[in-house]
RNA sequence: GCCGGUGUAGCUCAGGGGUAGAGCGCUUCCUUGGUAAGGAAGAGGUCACGGGUUCAAUUCCCGUCAUUGGCUCCA
């Protein structure tokens, strides 16, 4: 006899051998119905792996994500079957479950496969998991499984050599055999709908060197009406491109003739970004920073000195040179070297620091063009930078006084499902980056103390730390869920040292200050595109760049229109006349798709009142107002939208 | 940069080896209105660009550019 403790706490005694589904029976039918994996003592097994000792047991449903991921993973075999039969030949590499769906990486030979190719092989896959088969896992020794993929299938091949022998299992259901580590669902039976979604190209290994395999994505529910909700979303999350609002509402455009990766910001847009900027300095007053200014281009030297030259040389636009002196300058890929010099003009003593230097600062990076994205990754973009210089002891202090603001930004706008990383070095790859082990040490200390105290649900991430040092990011998702770096702290023992900064301490001593770069928004461009998508469209009342639309009745009324439009304006209310020509429920209709938070008629009755009639958008009609009475109403609901940064 | 997809009017898109289509927008006229599209007429296109195949290419093929889904990268 075993002893099986179920999360519940409740204890159950069972045969050795006994399997999760049996224990799932045993609670009661509707569950094993719905079981599609589980975890014993932690590690993930299937369904039908016999128990053989005590343990703790988690059954896992559609409900769980071990359970999706299961069925996801599951569902990924059976894209290999369908590809198997479909594409003779293709050697297979490994197929996931990610967040949402699986993939397949496979290498296709001379054959190729397109979005004509989808149906196929849907169809193909349904046909199998109709066929409810079983997926069944059993030990291979290392011998065989190698003799097993030897000579048709190279990357498997090579997955198997870095296997221990002992641990390696296979998977097979129907007529299908994978090398799999496990954690299926019962049978193919489960999967009632899928869809292939894309194929991408992916490097085996995720190594650019490497060649480079077909990665197919796809998605799997256990009823159809799952995969329609699904897809419903997809084109739900399509209409909130930031992209497509960001045409319709007319806030940035791109030329061919610029080049691409280089917004052009239209009015509107730029009204709504030097709103957010002002808010961001507002804020950052109080916080004691003071702002600077750096230009555009600088020698080339600048950049060698802070290694960044080095490091992303290549990655710079450097086409500027003079043709006779030979002096060869670099389009600004970063602040920090400037504010170095900023601080470097002058002698410091301990008791003025810290120094906080703050610039809206445009900067310029050589993006690979396949990476460029709307807004969220560009080739010309402005950081909300800033530059704390600081005494080592005010590291911690400064640091969670960034956190504070951070917070406070992302907490003005709305943004409440952030997560936050912390990126370290990688051990194993010293080379990546620069300056003595000792301070890295010191400051990822400082980065997870910070976190840790702020209350942060961070996670660590080896490996992404920037080259001159560890930082902490705060991310947030797009609408199809991709996640974006927002706000950023980095703090950095590394370009002090380069640029020889110093202060003078009590002991009459010059020392190293410590730097830290901080960025709340990240750059203007990639935050303005994430709350696009965020909101819909729908900016804050205090944000968006047209706050009123005036809609006069008829040009007989145009004159009073003009006259609330000034009313408003003298009370800095953002409004516009739309005196045109057209009936009244089509200029409601416009103003209602541009998103205008209110929309004020004005006819015959209003113009002899005085009054105003109040829409709201998206909500309707709110009824007849005099102009001070809605004035009012605007700046009190501006007002509530916004709190002031306590320091 | 790499692997796929896409590029037709200002916008959204249909079409397809034989001189180009719709809706919205725009212009003009009629209409003067009451809370999400009033009516009519008209203008507008080297079918991204460059080559090739063909009697004939916007359509098929190749290349370039742009864009897009991924991969790699992201100071």
């Amino acid at each position: 006899m075993i002893t099986i403790t179920l999360p519940d706490s409740s204890i159950k005694k069972y045969e050795a051998g006994i399997t999760p589904m049996d224990v799932a029976k045993d609670i009661s039918e509707g569950l094993a119905r719905n079981v599609l994996s589980a975890s014993f003592n932690g590690k993930i097994v299937e369904s039908v792996t016999p128990l053989r000792e005590d343990g703790n047991l988690v059954l896992y449903t559609w409900n769980d994500d071990a359970g999706k991921k299961a069925f996801w993973h599951s569902t990924a075999h059976i894209l290999a079957q369908a590809l198997e039969e479909l594409y003779p030949g293709v050697k297979l590499w490994v197929g996931p479950a990610i967040e949402k769906g699986f993939y397949y990486d496979v290498d296709l030979g001379e054959q190729t496969l397109s979005e004509k190719d989808f149906k196929t092989i849907e169809d193909k896959m349904l046909e199998i998991a109709r066929g409810k088969h079983e997926f069944k896992m059993h030990s291979v020794s290392k011998a065989d499984a190698l003799s097993y993929y030897n000579g048709k299938n190279e990357y498997k091949v090579d997955l198997i050599n870095n296997l221990e022998d002992g641990t390696i299992t296979f998977c097979d259901h129907d007529t299908f055999t994978d090398l799999c580590r496990g954690g299926h669902i019962p049978n193919t039976g489960f999967v009632k709908a899928v869809k292939v979604l894309s194929v991408a190209g992916a490097y085996y290994q995720g190594d650019e060197n490497n060649k480079q395999l077909t990665r197919v994505y796809g998605i799997s529910f256990p009823k159809q009406k799952d995969l329609t909700e699904y897809l419903e979303l997809l084109e739900e999350a399509k209409k909130r491109d930031h992209r497509k609002l960001g045409k319709e509402l007319e806030l940035f455009t791109f030329s061919q003739r610029v080049g691409q990766g280089l917004p052009l910001w239209l009015p509107k847009g730029t009204a709504l970004r030097e709103r957010l900027e002002a808010f961001l300095k507002a804020a950052q007053k109080k916080a004691g920073y003071e702002m600077v200014v750096s230009p555009h281009i600088a020698q080339k030297e600048l950049y060698v000195t802070s290694g960044h030259f080095a490091k992303y040389g290549e990655d710079s636009f450097r086409v500027i040179k003079t043709p006779n002196e030979g002096e060869e300058f670099m389009l600004k890929p970063m602040n920090c070297p400037h504010h170095c010099e900023m601080y470097n003009s002058r002698p410091w003593s301990y008791k003025e620091l810290p120094k906080r230097f703050a610039e809206f600062g445009t900067v310029y990076r050589y993006e690979q063009s396949g990476e460029l994205h709307g807004l969220t990754r560009v080739r010309g973009f402005t950081q909300d930078d800033a530059h704390i210089f600081c005494t080592p002891d005010q590291l911690d202090a400064e640091f969670k006084n960034v956190i504070d603001l951070v917070l406070y930004v992302f907490g003005s706008l709305g943004f409440e499902n952030f997560s936050t990383q912390v990126s370290v070095r990688d051990p194993e790859k010293p080379e990546k980056y620069i300056g003595s082990l000792e301070n890295w040490e010191k400051a990822e200390r400082a980065i997870i103390n910070a976190a840790e105290e702020k209350g942060l649900n961070y996670c660590i991430e080896e490996g992404e730390a920037a080259f001159y040092g560890p930082k902490l990011d705060f991310m947030v998702k797009d609408a199809l869920g991709r996640s974006w770096q927002l706000g950023t702290i980095q703090v950095d023992y590394n370009l002090p040292e380069r640029f020889g900064l110093t202060y003078k301490g009590s002991d009459n001593e010059l020392h190293r200050p410590v730097m830290i770069h901080r960025a709340p928004f990240g750059s203007m461009e990639r935050f303005i595109a994430i709350l696009l998508e965020h909101t819909g469209g729908n900016f804050p009342l205090w944000l968006i760049p047209e706050q009123v639309s005036i809609l006069s009745l008829s040009e007989k009324y145009e004159k009073y229109a003009e006259k609330v439009l000034n009313l408003l304006q003298n009370n800095e209310i953002r409004a516009l006349v739309d005196d045109r020509n057209e009936t009244i429920g089509k200029k409601i209709r416009e103003a209602e798709m541009q998103k205008i938070p209110y929309m004020l008629i004005v006819g015959e009755q209003e113009a002899k009142d005085g009054t105003v009639s109040v829409r709201k958008h998206s909500e309707g009609d709110l009824g007849v107002m005099t102009v001070p009475e809605f004035s009012k109403m605007l700046l009190d609901e501006v007002k509530s939208e916004i709190k002031e940064f306590k320091v």
